[in-house]
DNA sequence: GCAGTATTGTTGTCATTCATAACAATACTT
DNA sequence: AAGTATTGTTATGAATGACAACAATACTGC
């Protein structure tokens, strides 16, 4: 008699397609690639969040940007974020028209905007960091380990530098 | 008379709007955020690398995922790299026609393709790989270390479990 | 063996993202 | 004043990713 696969008595059916694990092949060592996959689990995990605030990354980081930075030209947000200004100006516009963030004639430059927040938008920005905190970056010291993510910070810094 | 900021006695004219850093604000702390920009780094750095085989971050790994899991049916070998299987045919078709890999019957299931490497598919995969090594991922470890690699790797494992 | 259901590869379609070129208004240089 | 550069914007096309539908084939329960 063959030794049982499981703890129980009953013959399990195994899946006839054995589901072997796939292997990785040159690509387990490639940094880019693990890279990537974790890219996208924490960008995933950061959509599931911030559903209900409908905000992606991309809307979050010009808000964070604006905030830090307030008055700064528009040209300056998009290259701080490394965002092509002709894609930053849809971008831009949809927050304008949520009243999260608004242009503002740049002073001395008549070509230039300087963008701000709103009151709606720094409480709003407010409300979705809290959340973000709570949930989000929650799950991934959950995962990671506060030391840990520390770590990684700076290593991912580092990386940063190479292009 | 004010302490010159370069080594030279004679004053450079610095840009008139003082290039002031940007600050990063509440994004220095988002691990996403600080992911995503060392994976764009990282990516183009690959791209400039690859540029002369004219191979992409996805169809390299197609190419080690097959290279690795010869026969492996078409719907498990998307299925490793996340990349649906509708989508995954045009990129297949390009590497078919470009006589790296192959689709064959799959033995026992006429509804699948068992997919594998042509020979040339296999040398050029090596080729690629061992260029990589050579520049890219020697860029990678310039900046790192190869300890630092070896941690970062695990750390991004982790992260891979959120989602 | 048959009916219903699931899976596979494929096509078509749409939304999102990203890069590039062009343009008018304005600023800068000489 | 003339030529050049920058800014915000529009338009456009490539690349990527998600989804629905379909025909062929496989599987399941009876």
């Amino acid at each position: 008699m063959p030794a049982p696969r499981r703890k129980t008595e009953t013959v399990e059916i195994e899946t006839p397609e054995e589901r072997q694990p796939v292997s990785l092949g040159l690509l387990d060592n490639l940094l880019g690639y693990r890279l990537r996959r974790a890219q996208l689990s924490v960008f995933q995990d950061f959509l599931v969040t911030m559903k209900e605030f409908d905000l992606r990354p991309a809307q979050f980081s010009v808000l964070a940007i604006i905030d830090a930075n307030p008055g700064l030209k528009q040209s300056r947000v998009s290259e701080a974020l490394g965002i092509n200004r002709a894609n930053f100006v849809a971008l831009l516009d949809e927050l304008e028209q949520r009243k999260l963030a608004r242009r503002a004639p740049a002073p001395g430059d008549r070509r230039s905007n300087a963008l701000f927040l709103t009151a709606k938008g720094e409480a709003f920005l407010k409300d979705a960091y809290r959340h973000l905190v709570a949930q989000h970056e929650k799950r991934v010291e959950t995962v990671l380990g506060s030391a840990d993510k520390q770590q990684l910070l700076s290593l991912l810094d580092k990386l940063t530098t190479l292009a």
